[in-house]
DNA sequence: AGCACGCCGACT
DNA sequence: GTCGGCGTGCTC
């Protein structure tokens, strides 16, 4: 097209160096599209364009502008040369994907059944990715005449020009340089009387790159490194080497909570650091608090990038950049900052709490587990992956047993502060007993009455999962559900509606039930806002501090809570997931778990990895300081083989018994699945084409690989979608992986069928 | 015959 | 993803 007609098969004398092998584009474009396509080269861009450059490009026969990033470079393209179009521009703000990502984009694309311009978009922030995201530049006004000659103009102006001359009599107070904005807003006046005053020579105006920082009014107090007991020594001292190596590797470091183990994470990162290597912490959002952020960057001298989910676009944006420029070398953040572009030689990605769900991107392609591209990242990249968890996944727990993964075992907690005593209070027992619904047991009653007599403090932890408040008729039994979703409706007290949490579909509660007609439809289930009420009516004396979503959402709020229940302004804080997470309270000596169970009733089989996993978290949270802690797990399934492992705290037992499990049904860790989610709003439809897929996915299905399904989803319908799953198991990913994108490239249906894959899928709804 | 709509497939 | 081509079927 244009200019570069066909035929031109050598390029002219002169331009041999520069033109060779850079006269055509491979580009993925933004958005779904698969296919990579050809483009040409303008002479003018030859010079400027490389690898991972963002372009734009004509597309369709409108020659609509699209976005796109440059795969590589091709002589000769397999493709029609009359059709061939022209870049239209080289990266806007140069912006271009660092060589080790564009590695890391084909693994993610390939493993994730992704296009490989959608991973792209995935690696770079919204707030960098935008055309109009720039660096933040402020304007600071300095003298430049002399005084006298200041003081003249001054005098001079005060008629034809009083702003002016305002402008110059405040500035002769000053001295150096004073941004424009606190210089405006003393006199009054606005930048033009600034910049005619620059115009005649009197003052200069220069232009300064500032960082938006999120925590510039934070102060950080430093904090030397601890004295490494001698199993973490023992530790370090190896991780160290692994360091200096320059080789992949991965270790598991299983330790119990309290362990020690984020003290070893800031040692590593330090010697990291004095070896020029850079290092990326991920941790859960969930934990991304300013509690945990303060851990790192007191220890720090540099500046440490913090790729926060609640920064603004202009934060984020100058986070990236400080990365990418090398000012930043050490990273921390959510699932996300697994593809942060940092400069440095990578040397070490921690995972912190590395069996945490919220590693797995849902919904958005591509399905990514950051835990395992964090992995695949340290091969590439020759750096040490370090996984942390007191209750290791199945799978990495499975893969340090085999060679894949070394092993790593904090086995006590510093100054050897015992373990918590456990009871486990079977609440079938306490029902009959009272002859009613219990919420709070009383032997946990009493016991955190006890603690408020004895100035000690308290956690009761809410396992909030599929546990919201509901409403049901009483009569019938009939449960208020979403029309567009098949799931329960939940109560929102602050606001009294009855929402979807799924679709946020709202309505206000008919008491008449649509079931049976009877007007007796209540609300049922626990929420925190309930308990908070019963605490304070049957303990006067208690202060309760309430933790949840709702109470959380303003900027700086969580951090506020945390710190309020550290300095004793409550001695109860209750709470959900979020209170669960490496929060180090000396002086809380009792945990409360008021459901344990009810992830159990999720039919999923990880119910009983989530459980084990989360009392055992929060059972670790009592008695981190001098007096040794009690926690009450309040259960209707005291005989269930994770909950008792869970009160004796012994991972092994629970991975013991749950390999077993998941061995009789040939479930992950010992094999991979892959779920096919067939979605459509008309449910014939997606019943037809999940049939057809499943039977194309029959056809010479490999020996290796099992297929279950199509069934209908656990959640049957979303946002007024219906949906099929279809699930494929196989010890051998990559043989299954190939047969379903040879067999899904040319299945045809409906153009309103949406079908996405999901390869280790952590969610099987 | 003329037009609207919805499905399908191409996009370099 | 988004747009345009084209086939179907309805209307003027």
């Amino acid at each position: 097209m244009g200019g570069h007609a066909g035929g031109v098969e050598t390029a002219r004398p002169g331009r041999v160096k520069t033109a060779v092998g850079k006269r055509y584009a491979r580009v993925a474009l933004e958005g779904g599209l698969k296919k990579r396509l050809v483009y040409a080269i303008p002479d003018h861009l030859q010079p400027e364009l490389d690898q991972g450059h963002k372009v734009a490009v004509p597309l369709g026969k409108s020659n609509r502008r699209a976005w796109g990033y440059i795969i590589e470079f091709v002589d000769s393209p397999d493709y029609d040369r009359s059709k061939i179009k022209e870049i239209i521009s080289g990266p806007p703000n140069k912006l271009q994907i660092p060589d080790q990502l564009m590695r890391l984009a084909h693994w993610v694309s390939d493993y994730y059944c992704t296009p490989i311009g959608t991973v792209l978009m995935t690696m770079l922030p919204a707030a960098v990715r935008k055309p109009q995201a720039t660096h933040k530049f402020v304007k600071f006004v300095r003298r430049k005449a002399t005084l006298a000659q200041v003081r003249k103009a001054c005098a001079g102006l005060r008629t034809r020009a009083p702003k002016q001359a305002q402008v110059l009599e405040a500035m002769l107070k000053k001295h150096g340089a004073v941004a424009m904005s606190e210089l405006c807003n003393e006199t009054s006046t606005n930048a033009a009387a600034v910049q005619a005053l620059e115009k005649k020579g009197l003052l200069t105006i220069d232009k300064k790159q500032q960082h938006r920082d999120f925590f510039k009014e934070d102060v950080f107090i430093k904090v030397d490194p601890k004295k490494l007991n001698p199993e973490q020594q023992q530790v370090f001292d190896r991780l160290c080497a692994v360091v200096d190596d320059n080789k992949f590797h991965v270790d598991l470091l299983h330790g119990i909570t309290g362990s020690g183990k984020t003290e070893i994470y800031l040692q590593l990162i330090a010697h990291a650091r004095k070896k020029g290597k850079s290092a990326i912490v991920l941790v859960p959002e969930i934990a991304l608090t300013p509690q945990t952020i303060e851990h790192f960057r007191s220890r720090f001298d540099e500046k440490i990038a913090v790729l926060h989910s609640r920064l603004s676009a202009g934060e984020r944006h100058d986070e990236w950049h400080r990365i990418l420029s090398g000012e930043a070398a050490i990273v921390i953040g959510p699932r996300s900052a697994v593809f942060a572009p940092v400069k440095q030689q990578l040397g070490v990605i921690v995972v912190d709490e590395e069996h945490d769900g919220s590693y797995k991107q849902q919904e958005l392609m591509p399905l990514y587990n950051a835990r395992d591209v964090a992995v695949v990242r340290a091969k590439f990249q020759n750096a040490l992956a370090l996984l942390g968890s007191a209750t290791p996944s199945m799978e990495s727990y499975h893969n340090s047993l085999g060679n894949k993964y070394a092993l790593s075992v904090l086995p006590g907690r510093v100054f050897a502060r015992p373990l918590p005593e456990v009871k486990i209070i079977d609440m079938r027992r306490e029902q009959s007993q009272n002859n009613s619904y219990v919420i709070v047991s009383q032997p946990l009653l009493d016991a955190v009455e006890t603690r408020i007599k004895t100035g000690e403090q308290a956690i009761l932890f809410l396992n909030r999962r599929g546990y919201a408040t509901f409403a049901i008729c009483t009569d019938c039994g009939e449960v208020i559900k979403c029309d567009h979703c098949s799931i329960s409706m939940k109560y929102h007290r602050a606001e009294g509606l009855l929402k979807c949490h799924l679709c946020g579909d709202t309505r206000r509660l008919n008491p008449v039930c649509g079931k049976c007609g009877n007007p007796n439809v209540k609300y049922r289930g626990v929420g925190t806002q309930q308990i908070e009420n019963l605490l304070n009516r049957i303990l006067p004396d208690a202060r309760v501090l309430r933790m949840d979503f709702d109470t959380t959402r303003k900027k700086h709020s969580h951090g506020k809570m945390l710190n309020e229940f550290r300095r004793g302004k409550a001695n109860i804080l209750l709470g959900t997931q979020m209170i669960a997470k490496g929060l180090d309270f000396p002086n809380v000596t009792l945990v409360g778990i008021l459901n344990a169970d009810v992830s159990l009733n999720l039919q999923d089989f990880r119910a009983a990895e989530h459980t084990f996993q989360i009392v055992t978290q929060v059972a670790g949270r009592a008695g981190r300081g001098e007096v040794p802690g009690e926690v009450f797990i309040q259960t209707y399934n005291p005989e269930h083989p994770a909950i008792i492992a869970a009160s004796q705290q012994d991972y092994l037992k629970f991975f013991n018994q749950e390999y077993v499990f998941r061995s009789e049904l040939s479930y992950p860790p010992l094999t991979h699945l892959v779920k096919i989610l067939i979605q459509g709003e008309q449910a014939v439809d997606v019943g037809e084409s999940a049939d057809l897929a499943a039977g194309q996915l029959r056809q010479n299905l490999p020996s290796t690989v099992e297929l279950l399904g199509p069934v209908e989803a656990p959640v049957a319908r979303i946002k007024g979608r219906h949906r099929y799953h279809i699930f494929l198991k196989s010890q051998n990913i990559r043989g299954l992986l190939k047969h379903v994108k040879d067999t899904m490239k040319d299945l045809k249906c409906k153009a309103s069928i949406r079908i996405t894959i999901d390869v280790d899928p952590i969610s099987l709804l």
